[in-house]
DNA sequence: GGATTTACTGAACACTGTTCAGTACATTTG
DNA sequence: CAAATGTACTGAACAGTGTTCAGTAAATCC
């Protein structure tokens, strides 16, 4: 009988309603000022159905991150076009810096909030590994062309993300104003910061 | 009359209590978990009474972020010993991370969390000058000596503290779980990162 | 067709930041 | 000294939050 298969249907159909208003919802006001009653109103239903397909808030918002991460990642094969390894590895640097300006309180539910609850690690603490493999993936053929100063591929994307995420996020918290001028492009200074730290890396 | 004057420190003797009850509970329990009225309670207030020694939540948060950048600072005072400039920006990069490791909540406050109104920049705009302006500083004696690779001293800064603070806060975020492995020592390992950044960027 | 399962509701709970009429005490004035 | 004024503080109330759960109505099963 496919009764069970069209329930199954329609409860995924229910989830993603969910999330797709939860995802607009988060990109439009952010994580904190969106409420269930208000995802709730959007969707047409009560506070408590939301309930019945996701555990708390917190699950909702590891859903969208999974969701952000493959955005994230679709950008970078996008844009990462070149065939030089150290080309495209400015081309990501800059797709991620592009990404998180582009798209703060996505980038800010991805890698700046804090979940009240931590989650369990074992259901929901991989979501983001196709994008983080993608970067890794490429700075092993970095470093196996002997283009880059790291002989590890780990220790190296420890740097580069960093380096990335720090002035994304920084910038993204106002701290920047105070280094740079005040009629700067930030996109292009963080271009450019990213341009010069892949050259003092290289080999 | 003494009497305003009396007045005037009593005013400020209850300020204190405040921000000293908001400082300690903010670092035991983090900013969003501690509510005006457990601060309220600890200082044996009503939740009002707050309301009557600063404007909202925020501005209790911009007065601790406040004394905590001075407590950044006096780390840098006190850790930063050395004689050559290389070497002094070396130990700046260490505290930095040692202070966001040995403090999460303090950093995350400081740096991290988003103030859900935007305080009033011309008041409160300012009150990490005293501790920017010390890497700043540190950073220019670099330069001249030219030590560096950088001819500019914010473009160095906007570098290097993205570097500090992106390893400080992907780990407070626990994103540097996939690239380190299992039994490593953090503090170690971003050392380390810290280290190696600053040799790549040596003139 | 009657029993059971399923999906959903919306009121209720315990919290949050914030406001404000009311009060009790300190100070000033007549 | 007593009355009037000023000040500091209270705590209930407001509008919001995430979350739970008894109750209901419809779909499914036997």
């Amino acid at each position: 009988m496919g009764i069970s298969e069209r329930k199954e249907r329609e409860r995924e159909e229910m989830k993603t309603m969910i999330t797709t208003a939860a995802m607009k919802m988060f990109l439009e006001d952010g994580y904190a000022k969106t409420s269930i009653r208000n995802i709730a109103d959007a969707i047409e239903y009560s506070p408590g159905t939301i309930y019945l397909y996701y555990k708390d808030k917190d699950e909702l918002l590891f859903e969208v991150q999974g969701q952000a991460y493959l955005k994230l990642l679709e950008a970078f094969k996008q844009n990462v076009t070149s065939t030089d390894p150290l080309e495209k590895l400015e081309q990501l640097g800059k797709t991620y810096v592009s990404f998180g300006l582009a798209n703060p309180e996505l980038y800010d539910l991805m890698f700046i909030i804090r979940a009240p609850t931590n989650v369990d690690e074992t259901t929901h603490g991989h979501n983001g590994d196709a994008t983080f493999n993608y970067l890794i993936s490429l700075i092993e053929e970095c470093i196996l062309a002997d283009l880059l100063i790291f002989k590890n591929a780990n220790q190296a994307a420890l740097q580069i993300w960093s380096m990335a995420h720090g002035l994304v996020s920084l910038n993204l918290r106002c701290r920047l104003k105070v280094m740079i001028p005040e009629e700067a492009s930030i996109p292009e200074i963080l271009h450019k910061a990213i341009e010069e730290y892949l050259i003092s890396i290289r080999a």
